[in-house]
DNA sequence: GTCTATACCATGATAGAC
DNA sequence: GTCTATCATGGTATAGAC
């Protein structure tokens, strides 16, 4: 089919990009509010302002809708690094990749990485876009771990690996959860608390 | 009603407590492998090798179940840490409790943390066992923490919650699973890494 | 009296008719 | 796009066997 880049149909696609984005927001916020096994299509499609068989019209499955979110936000978390000034170093990248996540996760939009569902599991890496990304940053961030470890500003003796998914596990630490629930701390100390102790640990360092 | 020691009744109740034992076991594997949401009560009756409705007479409802299952683990951790030598320090309790919860992980016996289910959350805060040892072992755990911060082997300008909840954010830290899955390492190394990076941080600790 | 089998009922993911 | 089924799942209650 020919078509000139203005026609009614480009416009239509472009709706069609906008409710998709609605839809992936509304899905993100109640991905991190309770996880993808709470999580149910009438509140996406509540949320998200449509019904939910329109919604089945967007994503085809609870899985896919899942997988697009968890896709997008590698996507964002890819351009995020991408965005650091260059004379930013490999520790400081790796630290601010942390609190980049962390600050999500405090307003609300950082889905969980995937709980353990099974069947959500095999369904992501099954997913060509989505494992393209994962192994995308996998290999960014491997590189920033080791040039960190050889400027021996973080621990060289870790495997690589240790430390990357340490990183990775940082950004869904329950304890910014039982943190906030005390009230006592603004979101900017609990996000520094946590990145201070994910790289100095609970010892701390000494002087 | 007036019994002996050693009337029938007596031995009914111990084959009673053993029942329970076996489905309060199977629950924690269970719990432990898929998490509170996707555990099903058949599931459960399965492990347990009896059916679900006599799980029932157990047991009356799922969240107390799993209320009952929570309320032992943390029975066994403060049993671990009363029965710790009396010279071990205040450091030294810390690190082997948590050592302790990610070796019983790492057996598949420690079920996640409440996940974020909110009648699941609201089931335990109104649960008297549970809120109880939840509170004994948070003030045992404090005065370990303020020692080790006044002897300087934790960091001292770290507020108490922070340390605490750390720990108990570590006991199910992801990267153990991640670890494991790489095939790459024991138990024993994958449980050494967490621990290390718990305390010292990703940074490791400058000689 | 304790377990088995089965029935009930709500919920939630999909599919099909307008 | 919406509205209205369908269909499976899973928590819970009951009815009857040993």
């Amino acid at each position: 089919m020919v078509m000139s880049f203005f026609s009614k149909l480009s416009v239509r696609e472009q709706q069609q990009k906008v409710r998709d984005e609605a839809i992936l927001e509304a899905t993100s916020l109640l991905l991190a509010r309770k996880g993808y096994d709470l999580m149910t299509m009438d509140e996406v499609a509540a949320e998200a302002g449509i019904a939910k068989a329109s919604l089945y019209k967007h994503f085809t499955s609870k899985e896919l809708l899942a997988a697009a979110v968890m896709t997008r936000l590698l996507d964002n978390a890819l351009a995020f690094l991408g965005g650091l000034p260059p004379e930013t170093s490999a520790r400081e990248k790796m630290q601010a990749l942390l609190r980049w996540a962390l600050d999500l996760r405090l307003g609300g939009g950082l889905p969980l990485l995937p709980s353990m569902n099974p069947t959500l599991q095999s369904t992501l890496l099954a997913n060509r876009a989505y494992v393209e990304r994962i192994l995308k940053l996998n290999g960014r961030m491997a590189e920033l771990v080791k040039t960190a470890q050889a400027q021996g500003v973080i621990d060289p003796e870790l495997p690589t690996e240790v430390i990357m998914f340490t990183l990775y596990a940082r950004t869904c630490d329950p304890a910014l959860d039982y943190l906030r629930m005390t009230g006592k701390y603004t979101n900017q100390q609990v996000a520094d608390y946590l990145v201070r102790v994910a790289f100095a640990g609970l010892r701390g360092t000494p002087t």
